[in-house]
DNA sequence: CGAGATATTTCAGTAGACTGAACTAAATTG
DNA sequence: CAATTTAGTTCAGTCTACTGAAATATCTCG
C-alpha cells in the first residue's frame, strides 16, 4: 500500500475495530454475542426471537437472556407479535444505538468530507471489497474450524 | 461516501471485521481478552507476564490461564527471563498466526494491487485517519463508562 | 371444542474465566 | 547468609452465560 505495510496497517485497523467494539459492549453491559445478535436484528430487521435462536445457532433460553440485556441496554424493544400471541418480536431501536455511535459519525464524516468525490469513491470501493473478502475468509474458517 | 451511505458502510464493515476476528477466536480456541493479549503482546514486543497483566487489569493468575491458551493455540512462547528466573517472557509466534491470517493477507494483497498507487495513498491514509478516529472514540467511551 | 403442536420463559445444572490468597522459586537487601 | 520482597502458578470460590427440560400461553387442525 503504497510505501506502507499494507499487511501490519490492516492488522491495527482490525485491532481498533474491536477494541471500540469491546467499549461499546461495556458501555452498554451486553456481551459479544449480545452484539452480534443486534446487528442481525438491526441487519435484517424485526424477527421473532425463535428465528434470532436460529440465526444465533442458540437455544431459545439464551434468546431471552440476551433480548433481556439488550432491552435493558435501550437498543432493542420485544413486542408481542399480534398476529401470534406466542411470538415475541424483536426490533432493533436505531435511535439508542445511533446516538452511542453519534460522536464516531461525526468523526468519521469530518474525515470523509477531507477527500475528493473521487476519492471517496475508491475509498467506499476498497472499503465494500475488503467487507466482500473478510466475509469470505470468515466462511473459510468457519468451515475449516478443528473444533 | 459518494452515493453511499458510508455510515451504514462503515457499520458493515465493522460487524464483518468483528465477525473475522471472531472466527479466529473460535478456530483457535481462545478468548476475545487471549486476543486482545495477543494482540498487545505482538504490538509492543515481549514482556513478562506481569506487565500484560498490567496491561490488561487483570490479576496475575487471569494471565497464566491467557497465557495457557494462546500457548496451546501455538501463538506464544513462554522463556523463562534468563535475567531473572522468576520471570516468564512471553512472545508472540507471528508465524503461527501468519498462517491463520494467510488467506486474509493474500485476498487483501491481490485486492491493494487492483488499485494505483495514487488510490493504494489514499486509501492507506484514510485507513490511518480511521484508526486514529477509533482509539479516540474508544478513549472517549471507556471514560465516561456508566458502570 | 378438544388434542396436539409451537413460541417463549423459567429454572436447575454445567462450563469457563476471573479473583484473592496460598504456595514455590528466585532475587534483593541488610 | 538470613530476612524480605517479587514473579508466577495453583487452587478454591464466584460470577455469568449457556443448555436441557419443565411450565405457560397460544395457535392449528380434526
Amino acid at each position: 500500500m503504497s510505501g506502507m505495510d499494507g499487511q501490519h496497517l490492516g492488522m491495527r485497523l482490525s485491532t481498533a475495530v474491536v477494541a471500540f467494539h469491546e467499549a461499546v459492549g461495556t458501555h452498554l453491559g451486553v456481551t459479544a454475542v449480545d452484539q452480534r445478535a443486534y446487528a442481525i436484528v438491526a441487519g435484517e430487521g424485526r424477527m421473532s426471537a425463535g428465528d434470532l435462536a436460529k440465526r444465533l445457532a442458540l437455544t431459545p433460553g439464551a434468546v431471552t437472556g440476551i433480548a433481556d440485556r439488550l432491552e435493558r441496554a435501550g437498543i432493542l424493544t420485544r413486542t408481542p407479535d399480534p398476529a401470534d400471541r406466542r411470538r415475541v418480536l424483536l426490533t432493533a431501536n436505531p435511535g439508542a444505538y445511533g446516538d452511542l455511535l453519534a460522536g464516531l459519525g461525526a468523526a468519521m464524516s469530518a474525515l470523509t468530507a477531507t477527500y475528493t468525490p473521487a476519492e471517496q469513491q475508491t475509498i467506499a470501493d476498497w472499503v465494500t471489497r475488503t467487507i466482500d473478502i473478510l466475509r469470505e475468509q470468515t466462511q473459510r474458517l468457519t468451515d475449516n474450524h478443528p473444533r
